[in-house]
RNA sequence: GCGCGCGUGGCGAAAUGGCAGACGCGCCAGACUUAGGAUCUGGUCCCGUAAGGGGUGGGAGUUCAAGUCUCCCCGCGCGCACCA
């Protein structure tokens, strides 16, 4: 490929600012209390020793840097930032704009596993490439700040931030996080054991028991997907369930404050129903149903409680459902079903999550031979067990009410449990199967009631018998937290005697140990514990193992951005108050943006792919909001504003893969086309929040309009001399670079009306666009400018200027390059240079064209002045000859005039 | 099944309820040129020689006026999915 002629030298362009930028540190982001250099280019527009300019904090989801390299999907989001970036710079902000790298992770580990090179190697490499690549597209980050998730001194903080959660305990009073002394042991706790266990109970970080999947063959733990009927997927060896100790987060405490805030951020409506759905809150009643023990030997009475969206139908209640593997099922099955139920439980046990919850499965479900009593009632209903009870959701039964539950309807008509109506649907519809709401029938003192009475009626009923209460579930669950791998941050913790403690803060980082064999053990141990002397510690104690997931590094690492370098604190409290506070919009600019306007806080925006929607973006804000309670941070939620990039698709529709071979490079586009026609192109595919294909074609028509940007300016024969002389000595490339001039027709004068009204409309929609996001269409008005700029006999240096000011944020190199052949003088280096202000007066037409419709219909066109009033209008539009013989013998219903827009005659 | 989003030229796409198709790719014609896969100029929604007519997935509706708002249907994409 690339035989064709160069449009410009891009070549030699682009590594010449790469290496200016780095060489002045250009784009370093001074925090409150920094000494700034006074020959620092932020300096020369922001006069060093006074008060920092307003903040904007804008980021990028980090990378985790794989092997594969950056493909073309990358450079999408982080393009797009760093326009915006340069766009705010210009603006006049203080823009903190950083970069890093999410390294901790399995691919990473599996490779080890394989070649025996040490992760710690492999990452280093990958993130030299990352960084490369990235360097390579020009982008203004603040290299200063780059942040690697598996350096001690990162790791080190990521622990202290687990002791915080360990040791903190949640308050419902107070809704809110609180130190684990503030908790008091109920009086009855009179020894230290007890009260520790208390406490351990209460802490946000807890270890739990769980039931994972384990393969004794692989020697690891799979997770559910990798399991299909009690088989591995890989290898086809028997997996198990098996219990291990694991540690949890008690994220299920922030639920309530998880979903209300959402409210208070600008996010996508998309992205939030998302988190809403993953956190799935329903409200309902909690019911607790006395299992019968006619005929029963033992004194002891069981209660099966039972959640339900739908109390008011207790009354169709003909038969209960257990979870399979629901603690009760052992003591309230008859001896004469315990056979089928132990035999439904063991093939239960072994099918894969995803089996259980396949579609179209036929319900099964077994009889336990025991009966429990409808509180309502007093009716005995027979209690079964299901699959399709999952013992994970509300309390792991439920109340089965076939009349008005698809499920429980299925399952009736197959094993032949009566099906009793007690909701009558509105409007005449077929009442068995009816879901919605509508009157309650067959039920008692709540018959008659619509279903939103029923629920409130039946609810304090059973509140004052005692049998149940009005509450509130959610579907999200605990975070397990612990893994059984190498790669990963070991857990500040150590055991003595069965119990867990802290590793004190000043013994941090807990770094992993060497080690030469990072599979995990036969015993399903993680392989931390295979370095016995890392393990044991003195005096009997030993370490734990396991380490954390991925996750736990990016859930915080927009806060180390502010402050990277202290070894004193994760972040400076300063810089955390500076950068995450509430920006003070300056009140002389009209351009900040809107979200500036409204105030934010936090990361001003922070752009990402879809993929992290539930999982980094609902565990960066559980740790968030446990650091804000614990006085860490100053705002509830750490991402004001949040947009999701599109997918680039490859050339043939489908998403890019290694397997299609639809991958695109964008080394080579670089190499090809330039970094700044990769990102003009990127961001010219269209809007940024839509799913898109690639077109390599497609890049031509940004890397001709920059070709054209070069021609508008540069001297046609010292560019002939310029490829004569590359083509003789292609060494000399830089020094000859330098000797291009620009075209005598840029000349200092005022330039013409035309001129002038061009360049402002350029201003106008290229800001607006920004302010909105609206990259493509930004760049399309850049395209319209030059088309007409190239025309001009004559070219304005104060036009040119400008326009150069709008290309930098786009395409900064050619920009840069440009710019300084313009040789203004400037003090302030073009990415600082104030963003030019359109003047409306420039653009105002002394006339207009306006189309005159007949109901509708454009028939004609007048030119009138841009002043003329509707009556002027209406009056110009009526005289038309065309429009005369079109309405001539016609009743006109009504004529509207829309200023300087059109006018549109109703004909009866 | 439920939720969300999207359907506009050969293609990527524009369009505060007010002239549909800006900008770009591709294509066609021409200019310059030894040459062109560089550059420049013109053209390019459909039917029609033209005048004119039709056109934003389909159907209805609101409106002086609908790609845009409302309802129904069809298609595509994403997310969740036995969530009680």
């Amino acid at each position: 490929m690339s035989v064709t002629r160069r449009q410009y030298p891009f070549d030699l362009i682009e590594p010449k600012w790469q290496e200016h930028w780095e060489r002045h540190e250009s784009f370093r982001a001074w925090n409150p209390g920094d000494t700034i250099p006074r020959q620092h280019p932020f300096a020369q527009r922001h006069a060093p020793g006074k008060t920092l300019p307003p903040k904007y904090y804008i980021l990028d989801m980090f990378p985790y840097p794989s092997g594969a390299g950056l493909h073309v999907g990358h450079p999408e989001g982080y393009t797009a930032t760093d326009i915006l970036a340069r766009y705010k710079r210009a603006l006049g902000l203080n823009v903190l704009h950083p970069m890093g790298w999410d390294a901790f992770g399995l691919p990473a580990e599996q490779y080890a596993i394989r070649t025996g090179q040490h992760p710690r190697k492999t990452t280093e490499e990958n993130i030299a490439n990352f960084k490369r690549q990235i360097k390579s597209l020009g982008f203004s980050y603040d290299w200063h700040r780059e942040i690697d998730t598996t350096d001690p001194a990162y790791l080190r903080w990521t622990q202290w931030i687990f002791l915080q959660l360990y040791n903190s305990w949640f308050n419902p009073r107070t809704n809110q996080a609180e130190p684990i002394a503030t908790l008091a042991c109920p009086p009855e706790m009179k020894t230290e054991t007890d009260k520790r266990t208390y406490r351990a109970s209460k802490r946000l970080a807890y270890v739990s028991e769980m039931p994972v999947w384990w393969c004794e063959q692989l020697g690891t733990v799979l997770a559910n997907e990798e399991v299909t009927d009690g088989m591995s997927e890989v290898g086809g060896y028997p997996a198990v369930r098996k219990p291990m100790r694991q540690w949890m987060l008690r994220i299920t405490a922030y639920a309530e404050r998880l979903l209300h805030d959402l409210e208070t951020i600008d996010w996508s409506h998309s992205l939030k129903e998302m988190q809403r759905n993953w956190i799935g809150r329903s409200e309902g009643a909690e019911i607790a149903f006395k299992v019968c023990r006619a005929g029963s030997a033992e004194n002891t009475d069981y209660f099966i409680n039972v959640f339900t969206t739908r109390p008011d139908t207790l009354y169709g209640a003909t038969y209960m459902v257990l979870a399979p593997e629901h603690k009760l099922v052992d003591q309230i099955s008859t001896p004469e079903h315990r056979e089928v139920v132990r035999q439904y439980r063991a093939l239960t046990a072994s099918k894969s999550d995803l089996e259980r919850t396949e579609l179209a499965k036929e319900k099964t479900g077994v009889f336990t031979g025991a009966h429990a009593i409808n509180p309502l009632n007093g009716e005995q209903i027979p209690i079964w067990i299901a699959d399709y009870v999952l013992l994970s959701y509300g309390t792991g039964a439920i109340m089965a009410v076939p009349a008005h539950d698809a499920r429980d309807l299925e399952f009736a008509q197959k094993f032949h449990v009566p099906i009793r109506q007690v909701v009558q649907a509105p409007g005449g519809e077929e009442s068995i199967g009816f879901l919605g709401e509508g009157t309650s029938v067959n039920s008692g003192f709540m018959t008659g009631l619509p279903t939103a009475e029923a629920k409130k009626k039946i609810i304090s009923w059973l509140e004052e018998q005692g049998c149940g209460r009005k509450t509130i579930n959610y579907k999200l669950r605990d975070w397990l937290f612990s893994r059984q791998r190498y790669w990963g941050e070991p857990f500040p913790i150590i055991w003595k005697n069965g119990h867990h403690e802290v590793v004190p803060e000043t013994d941090l980082p807990v770094l992993p140990p060497a080690l030469s064999d990072f599979k995990p053990t036969a015993s399903g141990e993680p392989p931390l514990a295979r370095a016995k002397e890392w393990v044991n510690l003195p005096g009997g104690a030993t370490r734990e193992t396991n380490t954390m997931p991925q996750w736990a590094g990016s859930c915080w690492y927009y806060l180390r951005f502010l402050d990277p370098r202290n070894e004193e604190i994760f972040c400076g409290r300063d810089a955390e108050a500076y950068w995450m506070g509430v920006s003070k919009s300056s009140p002389s600019s009209g351009l900040l943006s809107a979200t500036a306007d409204k105030a934010p806080s936090g990361v001003d925006l922070y752009i990402g792919g879809t993929e992290h929607a539930v999982l980094h973006l609902l565990y960066a804000r559980f740790w968030h909001k446990v650091l804000f309670d614990l006085g860490h941070v100053s705002t509830a939620e750490p991402f004001f504003k949040l947009v999701n990039q599109g997918l680039i698709l490859g050339e043939d529709g489908q998403k890019m893969s290694k397997a299609r071979g639809n991958v695109v490079n964008p080394d080579d586009m670089i190499r090809d086309y330039g970094a700044d026609s990769l990102r003009l192109y990127e961001m010219f595919l269209g809007p940024l929040e839509m799913v898109k294909p690639w077109n390599t074609a497609g890049v031509e028509g940004p890397y001709r309009f920059l070709g054209r940007v070069w021609r508008l300016l540069v001297d046609e024969q010292s560019e002939t001399a310029f490829e004569q002389g590359l083509a003789a000595e292609p060494k000399k490339g830089p020094e000859l670079l330098e000797k291009i001039k620009l075209t005598s027709a840029i000349k200092d004068v005022e330039p013409s009306a035309p001129q002038l009204k061009a360049i402002h409309a350029c201003i106008k929609k290229v800001t607006e666009d920004l302010e909105g996001l609206r990259f493509n269409t930004a760049i399309s008005a850049l395209m319209i400018f030059v088309n007409e700029a190239m025309t001009w006999k004559m070219k304005p240096v104060s036009v040119l200027r400008d326009f150069l000011i709008l290309l930098q944020p786009f395409a900064p190199h050619l920009a840069e390059e440009l710019f300084d052949k313009l040789n203004l003088q400037s003090a302030i280096p073009l990415p600082y240079l104030p963003w030019p202000v359109h003047n409306p007066a420039l653009l105002v037409e002394a006339t207009l064209e306006i189309p005159v419709q007949i109901n509708g219909k454009v028939r004609d066109r007048i030119v009138v002045p841009a002043t003329a009033t509707s009556q002027e209008l209406e009056e110009a539009a009526l005289a038309c000859e065309k429009i005369k013989s079109l309405i001539e013998g016609k009743t006109i219903k009504k004529i509207i005039v829309v200023p300087k827009t059109l006018v549109n005659i109703a004909l009866a």
